[in-house]
RNA sequence: GAGGGAAUAGCUCAGUUGGCUAGAGCGCCAGAUUGUGGCUCUGGAGGUCGGGGGUUCAAAUCCCCUUUCUCUCCCCA
């Protein structure tokens, strides 16, 4: 078996070196920002029952259609997540989180998957980032989630998100289905000039047509009338104070009538995160209100918005921009001259690191030279050096390893104090 | 599901109308410096030229097949 016949399977990836450091503070950006918004890990199964994807993002989504990975191992159908928000909601409920009467806010991360084609910022295994919080129709809510997604990006050094607006409206009568039949009425005359999809669209989903990129179809989207137009009171209302909201916290946006979202469980706010960096992509984030997926999967009325940002994507975009991607420095590397000195050498690291003190030596017989080599490679701030003179006295050398940094020769027994010394 | 581009050293890539033992930079190892890193210099290791078949005196180079990666459409994070 050569190399070559052991990969990665198709549009699965591997992250190591930079990528690993990306990957790394994607991640613990978001235990970082999403903490401080008062959001509590929740830590869901990869895989589901089927039935929960199909009923939660919709039968005539092309995730469910065509792009789950679903198997049947025994007498269950299951699939691959892929997405966040079902499993979290499936979670919410089993738990009985509806009962303790308040707001739950929750937020996740890991690997999705979705049998898309690969292509730049889409895999299929793709890790996400989410949050929903569940029990407040206040737009309030809205404001500061899509805040939250902000400072999320700013932390990961992320600039120059623009964030994309709209309201689709609820199912009430006079909201959402009005509005797709107001649509419908004005897209029929036309449809002859409407691509193949958009046509089975147009009985499906009309509303999906909106965000068609075809040219065709986007001159007859132009005249179509907005969502945000045709809202019902309530609708209005709420979106009103949503962009009140975002205002007053000086978040830019652009109200697009064309963003509508690909999952049916979506009402009234939606929006989405795009980044310049990412080509055909430009999603970096998105989300919006759900407020009837918890009663579709058989729980009390209950409201809820939430996002997932793509951490993929979010990579692509940190690299674009020479956003930190240096690993931690090691701060100690212990050299030792020869086996004795090798084997103390070892005692010491151990105390350091039971310190809380990174620290690393070396494992493949290297020369002095080579250690010294090694220690600077990997960034140590500190090394210390114990050859047989210095343990037959009892002392080794602490060296500053910055440059012009000093050397000198302590007792073992205060090796650690010293290396603290130097270290920030 | 459909359509482009690409595959040569660990990495990024040269390689002419087919023609000596397939190169460079970076990285790695070692020496210059017997126990002191970075900078410099010198040397070294490292390739089934993605795989298979064909044309040819001769193929990294031309042809066919195949695999994979990549980008685009669709859709989404």
């Amino acid at each position: 078996m050569s190399k070559k016949d052991i990969r990665a399977i198709e549009g699965t990836r591997d992250y190591l070196g930079e990528d690993g450091i990306r990957f790394e503070k994607a991640m613990d950006g978001a235990r970082e920002i999403f903490t401080r918004f008062g959001f509590e890990k929740i830590a869901t199964p990869v895989f589901e029952s089927t039935d929960l994807f199909a009923r939660s993002i919709g039968e005539a989504t092309d995730i469910v259609e065509k792009e789950m990975y679903t198997f049947k191992p025994g007498s269950e159908m299951i699939t691959l997540r892929p997405e966040g928000t079902a499993g979290a909601i499936r979670a919410y409920l089993q738990h009985n989180l509806h009962k303790q009467g308040s707001l739950t806010k929750l937020w996740y991360a890991g690997p999705m998957f979705r049998r898309e084609r690969p292509q730049k910022g889409r895999y299929r295994q793709f890790h996400q980032v989410g949050i929903e919080a569940v029990g407040s129709s206040d737009p309030l809510l809205d404001t500061e989630v899509i805040a939250m997604g902000i400072a999320y990006y700013e932390r990961l050094g992320i600039t120059g998100i623009r964030l994309r607006l709209n309201s689709i409206g609820c199912s009430k009568d006079e909201c959402r289905p009005a509005y797709r039949a107001k649509l419908r009425a004005e897209i029929e005359p036309n449809l002859d000039k409407l691509c193949k999809t958009c046509n089975s669209r147009f009985e499906r989903n009309a509303l999906r047509i909106l965000d068609c990129k075809n040219p065709h179809c986007q001159e007859v989207v132009k005249g179509l009338p907005a969502s945000y137009d045709n809202l019902c009171e309530e609708c209005e209302d709420h979106f009103a104070k949503v962009k009140e909201g975002l205002a007053a916290q000086g978040i830019e946006f652009d109200v697009d009538a064309t963003l509508v979202r690909g999952l049916d469980y979506y009402s009234k706010t939606v929006f989405e995160y795009t980044h310049g960096a990412l080509g055909a992509q430009d999603a970096i984030g998105g989300g919006g209100r759900y407020d009837g997926l918890v009663e579709e999967l058989g729980g009390p009325a209950t409201p809820a918005v939430g996002f997932a940002i793509g951490v993929e994507r979010a990579m692509i975009a940190m690299e674009a921009l020479g956003a930190c991607c240096c690993a931690a420095p090691l701060s100690v590397f212990g050299i030792g001259l020869g086996e004795d000195c090798h084997k103390a050498m070892s005692g010491m690291i151990t105390r350091l690191r039971r310190e809380g003190i990174s620290a690393d030596m070396d494992y493949e017989g290297r020369s002095f030279k080579s250690q010294m080599r090694l220690a600077n490679r990997k960034g140590a701030q500190v090394a210390l050096i114990l050859g047989d003179n210095e343990l037959a006295e009892g002392k080794v050398n602490v060296k500053d390893m910055r440059e012009g940094g000093e050397q000198l020769s302590v007792n073992i027994a205060d090796a650690i104090s010293e290396v603290k010394k130097l270290l920030p």
